[in-house]
DNA sequence: CTGAAAGCGCTAACAA
DNA sequence: TTGTTAGCGCTTTCAG
């Protein structure tokens, strides 16, 4: 075996021609006879030829990759923005290199780098938690490689933005249980830092606002989103605070440790304390009673970043930023259908 | 702006230097004196110079990418072995390329050539449903691209290979079942083209025979992993078999939709009907009864894969194919523990 | 329609 | 320690 693939000048010794014939045989160009196109492609075979892209690239001062820096692969909702992603980069004939933060700006600006260095032509990144400003995006403006934000987002970097409306989804799910008659109203909110929380928390307030209701600040349980943090806040919410008839977390998984408690505690649900939750994860419809929740849309978010990333690595010049929003759905389950 | 990244060259030139002096001391060879490499590094900074990594590649006839191909990413299990794969690889210096079979073996196969074309170092596949044989695969074997199997398997190709024991899981999970005192097991199963479907079934006839249980054959649904079958499936164990008293699913989701049958019919689980799924999903600790299942690692599966992948890609000619099982752990829960 | 020649950005002998 | 030269595999002017 050889220990080297063979070439387009392999293929033009072979036939007496130079490589400029055999390129232009291979890559369909119109000046070039039947004849010898059949010739090379058939030869091409005969010795097993892999044209190599990244040879070709390198000439012709272009790329087929895509890079894609995410918090974390292994979250449901980021796997399907990644599958949206892969999908569309797929059809337009892109690959996709993928980094994970882990949550560390430190990772997040070296996945940059390596992007950068590894001459991808369009950066996708979900700011790990970490990630405050966008000094480490300096890199790819200044080599005009272009980036496009997704879900989790530097507001003060000027690029395309896609992302769920967390706004209007909380908005949406707070009235939904107005309407089913709860009045008081309790939340489990996430860390303020991140934007997405903080805009749950905007839209479950001016809910009740809307709605004449009394915004109670006491109310509200920042940093609440584990399972754990669940039942704590839910045993919060029942001893010291008795009005409270709902809940609205920002996770899915909060709420199904206040479910827990309520359950143990033979509370009846949704008849006298109604439950949702946010992010619609696999097990909101599984569990009993099944959680009413809000579906985000991930792999539609992924695959409208890609298309704007795409549109953008082929414009360039001409494309100015979008900022996109994916309105999420409100999935009402039984947690909180009386 | 400038339209062109600044090169070796643009310092060389600034420096009144050669480019490869440039090159040496941004490399940190030896031989040159720190004075130019202080020099050198301070313009390159200054030129905001991005180190051309493909360049460097194409020349010196390495890389630092590999290549994975999965039937879908946006499943729980495969999502996690894209975490490991990714975690190991980004340790060791590698990019990974991420395409999406789709279970389409045309698209599995066109994801090998660009694979291919794209010179990654290595490729790792799981392939896809449809996918019976390793014929594709001859491109990489040409090319001596070394090829890591894991997690779904084409046995017959000579390559390392990294899986779960899905026959000892399963058998471990009728054996738990036969101890809790259950002595009609059902089972359903995937399709057995699938190869770890047949492994399941046959992990769960050994356990039966071992504890003298007589196997019966009529016990065995094929293809029923969805939901929808469980339900299916369910109904028809209880119109038709009325001694079975137990279940082992080879998908925790036909495992949830007998569940739901059984609590619609009021029969008490775990004590008149043992049920036990497989792949241990997220919503397998959260549903009520909390559902025993069995868990495989895929993290472990993947860094491990990519463990051995970079070996073969660091040490080529010297390296045999190896074949790794991952044990997978069994999760006893409510929905089988007496 | 085909060939000759240059060069994408980098590295690595070989010389000096 | 530095420079010269060649070339990784490909494309693309410019001639013919």
């Amino acid at each position: 075996m050889s220990k080297r693939n063979t070439t387009i000048h392999d293929i033009a010794r072979e036939l007496n021609i130079t490589a400029s014939s055999v390129s232009r045989a291979l890559s369909n160009h119109p000046r070039i006879s039947e004849a010898t196109k059949k010739l090379v492609i058939k030869t091409a075979n005969k010795l097993n030829y892999k044209p190599n892209t990244i040879a070709a690239n390198l000439r012709k001062g272009t790329g087929n990759t895509i890079g894609v820096i995410i918090p974390v692969i292994n979250r449901f909702f980021f796997a399907n923005i990644i599958h949206g992603i892969e999908s569309i980069s797929n059809k337009a004939g892109y690959n996709i290199i993928i980094c994970q933060s882990n949550e560390s700006l430190k990772k997040e600006a070296e996945s940059i780098k390596t992007l950068v260095n590894n001459r991808v032509c369009g950066i996708m990144i979900s700011v790990s938690a970490e990630t405050e400003n966008a000094e480490h995006f300096e890199a790819t403006v200044k080599s005009e490689i272009p980036i496009v934000q997704f879900d989790r987002i530097i507001e003060k970097f000027n690029s395309s933005k896609i992302a769920s409306d967390d706004y209007k989804g909380a908005y949406n799910e707070v009235v939904h249980m107005i309407e089913q008659g709860y009045k008081n109203i309790a939340h489990f909110a996430g860390p303020f830092y991140l934007n997405m929380y903080e805009k749950r928390f905007s839209g479950y307030k001016q809910a009740l606002i809307d709605n004449n209701i009394k915004f109670d600040k006491k109310l509200v349980f920042e940093g609440f989103i584990s399972r754990e943090k669940g039942i704590e806040g839910m045993n919060l919410i029942l001893n010291q605070h008795k009005k409270v008839d709902a809940l609205f977390a920002a996770s899915d998984l909060s709420a199904l440790g206040a479910l827990s408690v309520l359950k143990e505690k033979h509370i009846s649900i949704p008849k006298h304390f109604g439950v949702a939750g946010y992010v619609n994860e696999l097990f909101a419809e599984y569990i009993d009673p099944s959680l009413t929740s809000t579906e985000q849309f991930g792999e539609e978010i992924g695959s409208m970043a890609a298309k704007v990333m795409i549109e953008e690595i082929m414009y360039r010049q001409k494309t100015t930023p979008r900022t996109i929003t994916i309105t999420p759905k409100l999935i009402k389950r039984a947690s909180s259908s009386k």
